[in-house]
RNA sequence: GUCUUGUUAGCUCAGCUGGUAGAGCACGUCACUUUUAAUGAUGUGGCCGAUGGUUCGAAUCCAUCACAGGACACCA
């Protein structure tokens, strides 16, 4: 089925008349000496010269046609590579003898990758353009690319042939440039502060640090199941615990959930371990990151985000409980009470799992009148416990943690604590975790005795957070779905080829 | 997982209350030596997502399935 196609027949017939011909249609001796953008700096100076063109510089460009006019005897091409378009000017009398007639015209087309040396000029219109006087065909593309005007716009094309879109659409490729530079500049913010960057298992065999539904696979030589892991987090203390003092991990979890437009199977984040410090600091850090990252990344302080607009200068902290009141409307003496909570919940047609504790129904509350109003980035702190199973208990209050959640455009984008360093608790919490699961929350945590045995020879106070690294550059990239920042999104198999194994 | 909207030429899209399938771009042929989505002429191109059903007749109506988008639920 690979080349039915009658336009794909049509080009691999042109292959086949040029390689006859003497020219290789996969030609690999490029002789590039300049890119597109390097081309029209350097050369931004013809524009001022007074016959437009200066025919002792020489200048060799290679890229993919985009846009091909052929007008009789010359043509103009639209070439396009990494860093930009550059208009050519062919025309026959420049080229040997019959090469414009017999090979340009008629076998090289649209999609092709040409390279072509020649001199810079200025149109009649006033383009910076490349007179040809040579021309190449490195690479013959077989297959047509979308119409030129309206390209690929079909979601389903994009990120199924993510090349494609690619090629078409040159905002995408600025997405990723800026996600490769969100990546790169957090790495070297933290390790900059002295971070150390480690990297520890994807495979776990308990699939802890987080409240999630794990991928299994198997290890045939040991003869087990492992779970990708979820989160890194019980490893990372582990590390804390042998005496780094300051490690982040940038890298992915996989998580067996549902997809939608905030949620891929696999995702991206930086999770960071700092002894001796505790949440209140990482507020400090967090706020100083943002302000790294929209420093070097040209950013206004005022980012429009859909039909938002995010103040990256205007950080605040709101007590978990008191947003509740004073951001989400919920009548203040509603908020300690199980019942109260339950019945309110209730009175807004919003259904409650039976058996929820309170600090879960608070949770509940959170998400349903606070979340989506948290534009500006607020660290919501004091999480009460029974949610923050892995989180230190404030001294002051036992029933809450010292942990934030920051929340940018009604999106949770980080979440930190103080971390729990007293094994006995953390072991009676794990036991609260299974109860839960044997009560049917199929996300508790699993008992981790190991790290229960670490934390036993002593975790220095420390404190850590995770920040997600997608939801991130949707956010600074303006993208609504994280399969428009993720290279090659999660996608069911087309054909009903993968048949499950019962 | 639920609801909802899509799926027609390589791409972007029309196609009314059922009557043998349309455009633009692309492609072929011709003309054209400074164009800008070049232009003019002309031609090729389709199992209308899949399978069933209703009907004399289905791209169109109905059902099921597949894939996708959106919303909700859960989570990051």
């Amino acid at each position: 089925m690979a080349f039915e196609n009658k336009f794909i027949q049509q080009r691999i017939e042109k292959a086949e008349v040029l390689r006859e011909a003497g020219f290789n249609p996969y030609s690999n001796n490029s002789q590039r000496n300049t890119t597109v953008e390097k081309y029209l700096n350097v050369n931004s100076d013809i524009q001022d010269k007074e016959d437009k063109r200066d025919e002792n510089r020489h200048y060799i460009v290679s890229g993919r046609i985009k846009l091909l006019r052929i007008m009789g005897k010359a043509s103009f091409v639209k070439i396009e590579d990494e860093s930009g378009m550059l208009q050519i000017y062919i025309a026959r009398d420049n080229l040997p003898e019959d090469f414009y007639n017999t090979i340009f015209k008629k076998n090289i087309e649209v999609g092709d990758i040409i390279e072509v040396s020649g001199y810079p000029f200025v149109t009649g219109k006033g383009e910076l353009s490349l007179h040809a006087n040579e021309l190449k065909l490195l690479t013959k593309a077989i297959a047509p690319l979308p119409e030129k005007f309206h390209g690929v716009t079909d979601k389903e094309i994009r990120y199924r042939k993510r090349y494609l879109d690619l090629i078409m659409n040159a905002e995408v490729r600025k997405t990723f440039q800026t996600r490769s530079k969100v990546i790169s500049l957090t790495r070297r913010f933290f390790e900059d502060k002295g971070f150390l960057e480690v990297e520890t298992p994807m495979m776990h065999p308990i699939a802890g640090g987080a409240n999630a539904k794990p991928f299994v696979t198997h290890h045939n030589a040991l003869g087990i199941d492992r779970f990708l892991r979820i989160a890194p987090e019980l490893y990372l203390k582990r590390l804390i615990v042998g005496g780094f003092e300051a490690v982040f991990e940038i890298n992915r979890n996989f998580r067996n959930e549902g997809m939608d437009a905030t949620h891929n199977p696999e995702f991206t984040s930086i999770e960071f371990y700092w002894a001796y410090k505790t949440y209140k600091d990482l507020i400090e850090i967090t706020k100083e990151y943002f302000q790294y990252l929209f420093e070097h990344l040209n950013l206004p302080t005022i980012l429009p985000y859909g039909d938002m607009e995010v103040n990256f200068e205007n950080f605040t902290e709101v007590p978990l409980i008191e947003s509740l009141t004073t951001i989400g409307g919920v009548p203040a003496e509603m908020c300690n009470d199980k019942e109260s909570i339950v019945a309110f919940l209730k009175s807004k047609n919003i259904t409650v799992k039976p058996g929820m504790n309170l600090g879960q129904l608070q949770g509940e509350l959170f998400d349903e009148f606070v979340e989506e109003k948290l534009i500006d980035p607020t660290f919501i702190t004091e999480y009460p416990v029974e949610i923050s199973p892995l989180a230190r208990r404030s001294d002051e209050n036992p029933a809450i943690t010292e942990r934030f959640e920051l929340f940018i455009a009604g999106r949770e984008i980080a979440n930190a604590f103080s971390e729990l360093n007293d094994p006995i608790d953390q072991y009676e919490r794990f036991k609260g975790q299974g109860e839960a699961k044997e009560a049917g929350d199929d996300e508790a945590h699993e008992m981790d005795e190991d790290f229960i045995d670490a934390l036993s020879y002593g975790m220095a106070p420390t404190a850590g957070q995770g920040i997600g690294i997608d939801r991130l550059v949707m956010l600074l990239t303006n993208e609504h779905s994280i399969r428009d920042v993720l290279l090659f999104p999660a996608m069911k198999p087309i054909h009903n080829d993968t048949q499950e194994q019962e």
